[in-house]
DNA sequence: CTGAAAGCGCTAACAT
DNA sequence: ATGTTAGCGCTTTCAG
């Protein structure tokens, strides 16, 4: 492991120029860069990021605050984000907040704070206000995806409006009975979002002069077997079950579906089911779905991160970015029976 | 931000001391020790990892290649590592191998190099002799899952075995037509894991006097899709079909139920089907599955590695340690149609 | 058991 | 455009 006098010796230049030829910071000569380039490649040179980080005071690294790792939204956003920052010649420190509420205070007041990290992504956290005043502490670029977070530059879908866009392609063709699998309200890692999306769904209803029925809601826990079990309810009453179910994810849905199947009805001839996600899994099941980004979002998050790390490269961005969604329509959704 | 002399001039001791009592190397009297603790949880001091990185040459961290991350096994290991490590006071950083070719490159030349990281496992990951002997340059602790690599400390599942298992668990119901649906040979990420599960498929087989048919054998790519397609296919011909299908993931074999039912055979009436891996939506489809534990599996890894970064603290351990795997007899398997 | 002091390998003023 | 040099904030001999 060759240090930085080493190259400086082989080029014939000072560390400093060296120092300077291999990070771009500062003025060298075209033809010393090139020669440092060539003596640091020959010796397998790398910086020592300790080295530099203590010297700098910047780490080239970021971390990233998730709640579940092994959820397909959260690992698909960290597979977008990866990519993006090693692109950027940065490494990503993954904090994970599944062990219980001392691995979640360690993260907090121990792990993030030891300087490691030039910024921080928080991933669909609803953070306490001790737990958001420690990262604010830290004067580094934070920013959540599903936020909104207080204070901090956030991106998210607009809950809300996703599940009115939803419900409406429902009415649109024609359904006035339309059931709802929502989310648990006490699901409090991401912001609200049971609430806005079910308050899309009634909203939609109401500006269609349909009043929502309770009986058609039924929250469940975001899970195939979850939706399962909340579609078999609703759809359970052959006399008065609803023509369509909008579920608040992919997954929902899927269970949705195999339940149809399994009381004997046929999707979309009996019912018609939508959700929201774009799930990797959608396509195969021909759910239509309003599709998020969640690789995108986490490239995008990288994005507004490497211009407050470096700043000048492009403006600076307001405090909260609503993110696309897109409706797919596949073969899950279709007018109501004839009756 | 306090520093360490802010520290030791609270406790009244010198910087030595303090790095010593907060550390735990070195010997510290009891008394001292407490003094320090309370200064530095006092004024709030945490150790800036940088510095003490450069000067420790110990980084506190572990790097980690994935070739996917949104994949259910990738992600499962990810979280059960994450949070070993975390409970070790270890930072999890995490290399992705998903972009392409130039993304690894610079993964394994540039990255990795910087003296980040103190060990690193790596999942499933076929690596080229050059980059192993890069890996091996560091002399650091490295560890795979899924292996074996030369050279590396491994743990693995038999993945011959456990086929013998699940196709063994079938010719006991007494099933004597069992199809499979095994891996693309050119998934090579997975080292020959496709041909090892098949070799234990057949011996199976050949051991219960029954000679494999080429016609019961279809390669699939490990998702849902993929097993319903080959499913769709290998259950096609009513004259001929198998009785039994095994499928070398659980995601084949949820394919090949949703594709039994869409054929109008009932599972496990007309076909018993079984998977390997014990996927978190195994239970649901009510899927009879070798399970193996990712995330034990991650926390495993940790230990191994955590154990050659303090030695002293366990006996070392062999080359390639073998994973339990668990037969979960759900509701997919049976005895075959009397006929 | 504790303190003094010499680095760890780089970066960033400050000069030139 | 490049060289000189003083740290960055710890850890670790080496003494005592």
């Amino acid at each position: 492991m060759p240090g930085i006098d080493a190259v400086a010796a082989l080029a014939g230049v000072s560390t400093a120029t060296v120092s300077r030829a291999l990070s771009g910071n500062g003025h060298v000569s075209p033809s010393t860069r090139v020669r440092v380039h060539e003596a640091a490649s020959s010796l397998g040179y790398v910086v020592s990021s300790p080295a530099s980080s203590l010297a700098s005071g910047r780490t080239k690294n970021v971390g990233v605050v998730v709640p579940f790792i092994s959820r397909w939204f959260y690992s698909s956003v960290l597979e977008g984000a990866g990519s993006a920052l090693l692109k950027n010649g940065y490494d990503l420190t993954l904090y994970g907040l599944t062990g219980g509420d001392d691995e979640r205070r360690s993260v907090f007041e121990h792990f993030l704070l030891r300087k490691r990290v030039d910024a921080v992504l928080a991933l669909t956290i609803e953070l306490t206000s001790g737990e958001l005043q420690s990262l604010l502490d830290l004067k580094k670029p934070i920013v959540g995806i599903g936020g909104p977070l207080a204070g901090v530059q956030t991106l998210s879908i607009d809950d809300v409006g996703v599940a009115l866009l939803a419900t409406e392609h429902l009415l649109g063709l024609g359904h006035r009975r339309i059931g709802m699998i929502g989310g648990e309200s006490g699901f409090e890692l991401d912001f609200h979002l049971p609430t806005n999306r079910r308050a899309g769904y009634e909203r939609a209803l109401r500006t269609a002069g349909i009043e929502p029925s309770p009986r058609f809601f039924l929250p469940a826990d975001f899970t195939i077997r979850g939706g399962y079990q909340a579609a078999t309810a609703l759809l359970g009453d052959p006399a008065a079950r609803p023509t369509a179910l909008f579920a608040a994810s992919d997954e929902m849905a899927m269970g949705s579906i195999l339940a149809a199947r399994d009381l004997g009805l046929s999707v979309p001839g009996d019912v018609s089911i939508i959700g929201i996600d774009g799930h990797e899994h959608s396509g195969f099941f021909g759910l239509t779905t309003l599709a998020q980004f969640p690789e995108r979002q986490g490239a995008h998050a990288v994005e507004i991160l490497m211009d407050q790390l470096h700043p000048g490269r492009r403006d600076p961005t307001p405090t909260n970015i609503p993110l696309p969604v897109e409706l797919i329509v596949r073969t899950s959704t279709a007018p109501p029976p004839a009756r």
